[in-house]
RNA sequence: GGGGCUGUGGGGUAGCUUGGUAUCCUACGGGCUUUGGGAGUCUGUGACCCCGGUCCAAAUCCGGGCAGCCCCA
């Protein structure tokens, strides 16, 4: 049961839906929780879609150690300066003391790079383009919230090199059409694409490139993103090869992630005061069968459901639901909110006129449907599901997406979504227009409604280089 | 980073001011019964966040710790 409104106040209803369905749990440990079957599951699936589109580009999947030796943390100093408060040390092998202190990986760079060191000779051992599958620590002192920020969360790390800096940059379209296709396809959520400013980008990176997501409450989540990170780690970790023209030449790299916080962007995106609303293609069960009876119809009604769960379960990710000891009616309540896409209601009238009573999550809308091609209207039904959360989540986006120049309509506009407007690139502005209202900018996004450069900045009122976009962030 | 609030069976809570047998709902086990939107009934299991202090006696008062939540930057 749900008591909390997600209109009301989301962050009490993000709690209560995420535990009351089951989905995650909180843990002993402070910061981190517990995947269960149905977010697990959600991951795998995103991992496993997002794996083959990588290995379709040529990216190849390693495995590298947790710990990392604190040497190698230290070597490039911006990546030092990010990441070092929220480190995790290794100081002890039962009761002796290691010689040398090992980080939990916040993130792989470092460990990564000293073997590219080695492994990288020549021009034609370019390019590499590894990914890793893998959890990382960084211990946040912020708030921590299941999925959305957590102590420990799951991502892919995607790790290339390059010989020269015009081919490192053809791989950011490549990999955030992936990304954006993920989204699109599986979780339903519509992003921004869009540039990092510099106080805002990954420490160490040249350019960081996101995909952000606007949230109901008028807030922004970062996605996915993608940064190039030049020669700097190349110079670090002294990742040299001999080129065509003999001259030894520093790498240059990309690293990119997606991670389970999409799966909280989808939880506050989709669900409803019913409780969770999964996509389809993420739904661990699609299909949940309800069979309706009394005892003196029961045997006729069980069999029935059960030839319906037979003719179903290969095409669809069915469950028949026989637990005597739950009233349909409670039933209803927990599918729901389990956020199951379409659930079947299955009774007298539908033993009778060989049919399926389907209601949809998203909508609620009961249909009829004839049992001679229930698995074609299943797929359709699914399909649809999937398409309306996609375009509410966008009209949503697209109706909190506001255009301006004026400081002032900023101000007022600020948490309720994303304010488009001209910044100078001075990082005085970006931090003045913070502090005064608590917006930042999320990113610079490479398709805005109105191109602002050669403009006035929205808060100096020199001119304006680019058209950034303004929100409260998560 | 700053300020505030709260920790009681699995979940939600009453009790705390004024120290003395811990309340109710829900969930869970068993029985009967019921099944088209969270049914009913009988019965059972199960809790005072941790450490220390005050006291004849601490869920209650005091100190510290840990955890969660809210607001501000």
């Amino acid at each position: 049961m749900l008591t909390a409104k997600k209109e009301e106040n989301i962050t009490e209803w993000y709690t209560q839906v995420i535990v009351n369905s089951e989905f995650v749990d909180y843990s002993a440990v402070s910061g981190m929780m517990v995947y269960r079957p149905d977010s697990y599951f959600a991951w795998d699936v995103i991992k496993e879609a997002t794996d083959r589109m990588f290995k379709e580009v040529g990216v190849d999947d390693v495995y590298f150690p947790l710990f990392i030796p604190e040497r190698f943390l230290m070597k490039e100093s911006e990546h030092v300066k990010g990441f070092s408060p929220e480190v995790a040390w290794v100081t002890h092998a039962g009761k002796s003391k290691l010689s040398e202190r090992l980080a939990v990986r916040p993130t792989s760079e470092t460990i990564m790079y000293d073997s590219f060191s080695r492994w990288i000779r020549s021009w034609r051992d370019l390019p590499i383009k590894f990914n890793i599958w893998a959890s990382v620590v960084r211990w946040e002192f912020k708030h921590p919230t299941p999925l959305l920020r957590s102590r420990e969360f799951l991502w892919n790390e995607g790790h290339s090199a390059f010989a020269t800096h015009e081919e490192a940059e053809t791989e950011r379209e490549v990999i955030l059409n992936i990304y954006e296709k993920i989204l699109h396809d599986y979780l339903a959520l519509p992003g921004i694409r869009g540039k990092k400013t510099d106080t805002e980008k990954f420490a160490g990176a040249l350019a960081s490139y996101s995909i952000e997501h606007l949230m109901p409450d008028g807030w922004v989540l970062q996605g996915p993103d993608h940064h190039s990170d030049g020669q700097n780690f190349a110079k670090a970790f002294d990742i040299k090869f001999i080129d065509r023209d003999g001259q030894k030449k520093y790498v240059f790299q990309n690293t990119y992630a997606i991670s389970t916080r999409e799966l909280g962007a989808m939880v506050l995106t989709h669900g409803d005061n019913k409780g969770l609303v999964i996509p389809p293609k993420l739904a661990r069960i699609q299909v949940v069968i309800v069979p309706i009876y009394n005892d003196v119809k029961k045997e006729e009604v069980m069999n029935y459901s059960r030839s319906v769960y037979e003719l179903l379960k290969s095409n669809f990710r069915t469950y028949l639901d026989d637990r005597d000891e739950y009233s349909p009616g409670w039933k209803y309540n927990e599918w729901e909110i389990k956020g199951i896409p379409v659930r079947l209601e299955i009774g007298q009238r539908e033993v009778d006129s060989k049919s399926v009573t389907t209601v949809r999550r998203d909508t609620g809308k009961k249909e009829g449907a004839k049992l001679d091609h229930l698995s074609e209207t299943l797929a359709e039904l699914l399909v649809d599901i999937h398409t309306n959360l996609y375009s509410k989540a966008l009209k949503f986006l697209e109706s909190h997406t506001f255009v301006t120049a004026d400081y002032g309509e900023l101000k007022r506009l600020a948490g309720t979504g994303i304010v488009q407007a001209p910044w100078c690139g001075s990082e005085d502005c970006e931090a003045k227009i913070k502090e005064e209202t608590g917006v930042k900018i999320t990113n610079l996004p490479l398709d805005a409604q109105v191109n602002f450069a050669g403009q006035k900045c929205i808060y100096c009122g020199k001119e304006a280089k680019h058209t950034a976009n303004f929100a409260r962030s998560y």
